[in-house]
DNA sequence: AGGGTTTTTT
């Protein structure tokens, strides 16, 4: 921004209007006074009550010291209306067209020339322009008019100033405050003199009427209020302005009014009206607090009567000392809209709305002792909202640390992380909580960070044409109306707009609409009463259009164009999720419960066509929490979108890692989450590249320890081949330390296989190269693997068949595993051999084993017998010995009765040895095979088994030999 | 089965 130039600076001194005052205004008799401290200092903060002037009267103060000559004059206004207005009335007071001596600029509109002196705007509008002209050289002068409401604008305007000062020493700021909060001003601004005003208020008498203790519930605030409208109307005529928290209050008090006497007390009257005012009210609802009627008037409001609109001609207030306050928990990220006691402040503000014509009564439904007990301020806005926003903004004007940033009040340090913290889940600020280029990019949008993404997202997703509405529409309050006595009907006249899936989606449908109600249009009037009709508010349907307008410029600019082809639901919701994200929940067990973010729950609002869809998964615009914690403007989605679009925003989790021979890797389970969301619950991944080091050590365990691999490499059948051979040797000999343990084996392959080694496919590329420098490099030795000779285990000990007297040979397995249906020896026979098996034979095991057995036969002995054998194993031997040399064709058990009764001269009775007691092992197990190879029986018991199939198997005999004749 | 204040922005 350039300065003006010195030929310009003497126009404009030349042409300098000449104000004249109204000498009845309280601040003019302070004239003098103000001009001296301006002149003096380069900061005065000037304090007084509505209604002595200051708004108006010191900017022609200024005009005086010459000041809006080397620059505007710069005078702020938290209110859009209020800029407009006061500029009209400097204006006249300046006689001077609105817009030429006097200019005002507001969103959306202004009427401003370069002969401007004096320029009345928003502090937003303010606090905008700080990103084109930094130094603020516009300005030759600043007011920032009502301090005291703190709103985020203000304090950041004034830190901001706090900081431009020093760099514009011609700069001169003046502060005004309503309130006697002064001091802190003058504080913050180097101990700027402090001027007070006093204001043109009347007389205000306060009166206690506390609820009574016991019983604090809703009845007994209504009945409060009736007792306090009765003893008002008794003092007199006047009207009532009643301050309550919330529309539903508002409603249920009106109720209670309506079915209330007010005759008997008050008669000869025409009656009471009874009027709500709130913000959400429609425009031609609020117009009737403004026009007196004959009746007398009761006007029940909420926080817009205390700052926002001044209801006129009030005599007397009600203040119930309660307001929903805005309070945003960086905890559970949500906001709260809590009702809350009011401060003195605000109390003392609401008092004063009845001293402005007339002495006024303000009746608190609270104890002096609760006043008195409550906090003098209320918190100021930047205590209680979200800060992203706020530092963003802060970023892009580069003007150092929030941290260090000289605020009047410093937001504590938890809340700065959290609004960084919402920045980077946006992707806005980096690791080191510098801007990113997304960041840049958003902060040029005049909206919620959350909202601006949203765009910036739409443009990648090709629906910037359905999002820049959505996004206008989110970025102010719902175009659609639903006044409270005709609530039925509203939601009748709405439900054309919706769309079952999506709250979104509604928007679209209305923006069509009224798009076609524009196109069509015969005239204003008609327009505005079709909408009236139609529960629409024409107002801010009208400022729906102005934001997008205002979007759609400023996406052009970034060289974006909106899609022509309209996008599909996907498109659209995966763009509002970037925004989002935070905003998701899943539905729980509990009827009308989701689960959100870390941990939170919520319900969806009444109003959302979700409400009773029960869907799964959604997306809410926002979180607030009222009476419950309610999700506002819902959609469905898919959970399948999200883990994309929150990217490093997920967590995730592996389990079960575990070898998969067919393809030759190691694969585990992943659960992904978002922010403590289950978004994917299990899903088989590579585990190689997340964890490389635990793969290589599954590989070798699991394909080259265990085997559970598949390759013709000569290394890997040589050390099976191996390791089988040394666990048949175990099995044999009934015994599991013959094969080194698995550690062992790993260690072998650990020391050889290169780190970098993890699956199947890089091992045998390796294994390739390795192999032509030592073709054995992998082969493992017998000695590596046994840990002790095993010598005794010999093919006589422990044969490989078992040869029938015929010669036939059949094959035996041996397995140690007690317990197990083939724990032993287990010979193999095929069905049509199994007529020529000889229990005798069998009786005998093998070599390995009989010793076993037949001490087994001798320790069950009875008593008296067994004591005649000692030493046992000497017996045995002797018995094993004696067998061998005579041979023998009786049945073990005969041939053992023999023995002992000639070595005892005992008989054994032959119930002595029951072969169920005999532990398994120590009985061979027949296995019949069928042509194919497949089992058909299996059995310890060799005659059972020929009952059961000796038939089959003669005539299998018979058909063989057939078939050996052809 | 059930409802929320207010304001502002290149």
């Amino acid at each position: 921004m350039k300065k003006f130039s010195p030929d310009v600076i003497a126009r404009r001194l030349a042409s300098l209007p000449q104000p004249s005052y109204a000498e009845d205004l309280p601040v003019n008799a302070r004239r003098q006074e103000i001009m001296q401290a301006l002149e003096q200092h380069q900061v005065v903060i000037i304090c007084g009550e509505t209604g002595s002037g200051k708004t108006t009267q010191i900017p022609k103060i200024c005009l005086e010291l010459k000041r809006g000559v080397h620059g505007l004059i710069g005078h702020t206004q938290p209110r859009r209306i209020a800029a407009r207005t006061v500029a009209a009335r400097i204006a006249e007071e300046l006689k001077s067209p609105l817009g030429q001596t006097v200019g005002y600029k507001i969103r959306f509109t202004g009427k401003i020339s370069s002969d401007s002196y004096i320029k009345l705007m928003t502090d937003g509008i303010l606090l905008a322009e700080t990103q084109v002209d930094p130094l603020l050289q516009a300005y030759d002068t600043l007011i920032i008019d009502e301090a005291h409401e703190r709103s985020l604008n203000i304090d950041f305007l004034l830190g901001y100033l706090n900081q431009l000062l020093p760099k514009r020493p011609d700069l001169k700021l003046i502060v005004t405050s309503a309130t006697i909060d002064a001091q802190r001003f003058a504080r913050h601004f180097n101990n700027a003199p402090v001027i007070e005003v006093t204001g043109r208020l009347f007389p205000v008498e306060i009166f206690y009427r506390p609820l009574t203790a016991d019983d604090e519930d809703e009845g007994d605030l209504q009945r409060a209020i009736i007792h306090a409208v009765d003893e008002l109307i008794a003092l007199g005529p006047g009207d009532i302005l009643v301050f309550l928290p919330g529309e539903r209050e508002i409603r249920e008090t009106a109720e209670t009014l309506r079915k209330h006497h007010f005759g008997r007390l008050w008669p000869g009257r025409t009656g009471v009206e009874i009027l709500p005012l709130f913000a959400r009210l429609s425009f031609a609802e609020q117009e009737r607090v403004f026009q007196p009627g004959g009746a007398r008037r009761i006007v029940l409001a909420t926080n817009v009567a205390e700052t926002s609109l001044t209801v006129p001609g009030i005599h007397y207030v009600i203040d119930t000392g309660l307001a929903r306050i805005n309070r945003y928990s960086y905890r559970n990220k949500v906001e709260q809209l809590l009702v809350e006691k009011i401060s003195r402040a605000s109390a003392n503000q609401r008092a004063g709305r009845c001293g402005r014509v007339a002495n006024g009564i303000c009746i608190r439904l609270y104890a002096e002792q609760d006043y008195h007990g409550r906090p003098e301020y209320t918190d100021p806005e930047i205590l209680r909202s979200s800060l992203a926003a706020v530092i963003l903004r802060m970023k892009s004007l580069k003007i150092g640390d929030v941290e260090s940033f000289p605020f009047l009040q410093s937001p504590p340090p938890r809340m700065i992380a959290d609004g960084y913290q919402l920045l980077s889940e946006l992707g806005a600020v980096d690791e080191n909580k510098q801007l990113t280029a997304v960041g840049w990019r958003l902060s040029k949008f005049p909206i919620d960070p959350k909202i601006a993404r949203m765009i910036l997202a739409a443009k990648q997703e090709n629906c910037l044409r359905e999002i820049l509405i959505i996004a206008a529409a989110l970025s102010l309050q719902d175009p659609r109306d639903r006044p409270f006595e005709h609530q039925a009907a509203a939601d009748n006249a709405h439900r054309h707009f919706t769309d079952e899936r999506s709250d979104f989606l509604s928007y679209l449908k209305l923006w069509d609409y009224f798009d076609d109600l524009l196109k069509h249009k015969k005239s204003t009037r008609k327009l505005i009463a079709h909408c009236r009709e139609h529960f629409l508010s024409y107002r801010r349907l009208r400022e729906w259009r102005e934001i997008h307008g205002q979007l759609h410029a400023l996406i052009g600019e970034l060289g974006l164009k909106p899609n022509e082809i309209p996008a599909s639901y996907d498109e659209i919701h995966r763009s509002l999720l970037s925004g989002l994200l935070g905003n998701i929940g899943f539905k729980t067990e509990k009827e009308g419960e989701y689960a959100g973010a870390r941990g939170i729950k919520f319900a969806i609002f009444p109003a959302s066509v979700l409400k009773k869809a029960k869907a799964k998964w959604v997306v809410a615009a926002e979180l607030v929490e009222t009476s419950k914690l309610y999700a506002r403007c819902i959609a469905r989605i898919d959970p399948a979108w999200l883990e994309k679009i929150a990217g490093n925003l997920c967590k995730k989790y592996y389990s079960d890692p575990h070898w998969q021979k067919k393809q030759a890797q190691v694969m585990a389970y992943e659960r992904v989450t978002l922010y403590g969301l289950m978004i994917v619950p299990k899903r088989l991944v590579y585990y190689g590249s997340i964890d490389p080091e635990e793969s290589r050590e599954i590989f070798i365990r699991s394909a080259l320890v265990a085997g559970d691999y598949h390759t013709d490499a000569p290394f890997f059948q040589h050390n099976q081949a191996l390791i089988h051979n040394i666990e048949e040797l175990e099995h044999k000999a009934r015994r599991q330390d013959v094969l080194v343990d698995e550690q062992q084996i790993f260690a072998f392959y650990n020391a050889i296989i290169p780190h970098k080694i993890i699956n199947g496919a890089g091992f045998e590329k390796w294994r390739k190269q390795a192999e032509q420098h030592n073709p054995q490099v992998l082969f493992l030795q017998r000695e590596q693997l046994m840990r002790h000779g095993a010598h005794d285990i010999t093919e006589v000990q422990f044969p490989e068949n078992l040869i029938l007297p015929d010669g036939n040979q059949l094959p035996l397995a041996y397995r140690f595993e007690p317990g197990h249906v083939m724990d032993g020896v287990t010979v193999r026979v095929p069905l049509p051999l199994l007529n020529r098996l000889d229990a005798r034979q069998l009786d005998y095991l093998v070599p390995g084993l009989i010793r076993d057995k037949v001490t087994w036969y001798f320790k069950t002995l009875p008593k008296q017998i067994r004591r005649m054998l000692v030493p046992l194993p000497q017996a045995v031997t002797e018995f094993l010995e004696r067998r061998a040399n005579t041979g023998n064709s009786l049945p073990l058990e005969n041939s053992l009765a023999q023995f002992i009764l000639r070595k005892t001269t005992q008989i054994v009775p032959p119930e002595t040895w029951s072969a169920a007691d005999m532990p398994m092992h120590l009985r061979m197990n027949i296995q019949v095979a069928d042509d194919a190879g497949e089992e058909l029986a299996m059995s310890r018991d060799l005659s059972a088994l020929q009952m059961q199939l000796g038939n089959a198997a003669q005539q299998d005999f018979m058909k063989h030999n057939r078939e050996h004749e052809k």
